[in-house]
DNA sequence: TAAAATTTAATTGTACACAATCAAACATTA
DNA sequence: TAATGTTTGATTGTGTACAATTAAATTTTA
């Protein structure tokens, strides 16, 4: 025999189609996997490619102040910039005025990375089938809920 | 020949706040952290809450069906449904009409947490500031990109 | 129907994410 | 200045994510 289902205080609400949090999740999910055949042709993965996004526009950025940007923690972040640092990508190095905090520097190998990623934005764009207005209400959009939450 | 790639067309476009892909990456990663508090107090981590929400709807699914749901494959699925079979929230068979197919069945402490979870979905609306419009209307707005890409 | 193709999960290996803890360096203050 | 507190990264452990491969079961086709 069945049991009768438990009553939610409103029971629509606790279906995946009445969230919100979970297409943020996917879309999330499926940007970066659009992303993929670019980056796989860089050796990129995509959270490394975001760090290249910051040290392309900064050259120097401390593993805190990318952590601060990006909102990753040092967890995430330590074995990502590693790896980043063996392919010769960035240097890693504590800071003389600060024994704590670790500067990380473009190199050249990184740098000559940014001429070859500079068609992607573009080609993800064209992905989205949306207006460049549209693109850039939704980002409004989205930074501001990114406010609320951080 | 191609299009000239050295110099971005426009560079600002390789900016991390030109990015439309980063918000999403960076909500979806909030939003998860918001749940938090209420999955940790009943055991959840977040993609597992996503499955609860699917089999307290439908009793039984499939990896399969939960996979295409979800968007997830079976290399994130089998070992996250064995965590929770180990917890006796559900059940894991064959189906014996086909035996590649693996049936996932809610078990009474899986079916249990539903009463428990009911009001997570009006606290997380709380979270957010924003009117119940504008959450319908965002979420209108993201499935039908998510449809564009998946 | 036997062989080939397809479907479905599981497995393997790499790379995030993040909570919790630790240790070193710096800052503050009594 | 010595003791206390704070900041900063690194480390550890757990849990996703996903590409690529494997293996078994089913379906299709010659």
């Amino acid at each position: 025999m069945e049991t009768p289902p438990i009553p939610a205080a409103n029971p629509s609400l606790l279906k995946l189609e009445s969230q919100l949090c979970f297409p943020f999740y996917a879309v999330s999910r499926q940007l970066t996997k659009a992303y993929q055949p670019y980056l796989q042709a860089l050796g990129l993965t995509y959270p490394q490619y975001l760090v290249f996004l910051l040290l392309w526009e900064h050259q120097e950025l401390t593993v805190k102040e990318l952590g601060e940007k990006l909102l990753l923690d040092s967890g995430t972040l330590t074995p990502l910039l590693k790896r980043m640092e063996q392919r010769q990508w960035l240097s890693r190095r504590r800071d003389p005025r600060d024994e704590r905090s670790v500067i990380i520097g473009l190199l050249p190998a990184g740098r000559a990375l940014e001429a070859q990623a500079s068609d992607i934005p573009t080609q993800m764009l064209a992905k989205l089938h949306m207006s460049p207005a549209e693109v850039g209400a939704l980002r409004v959009h989205l930074t501001h809920i990114l406010a609320q939450l951080a």
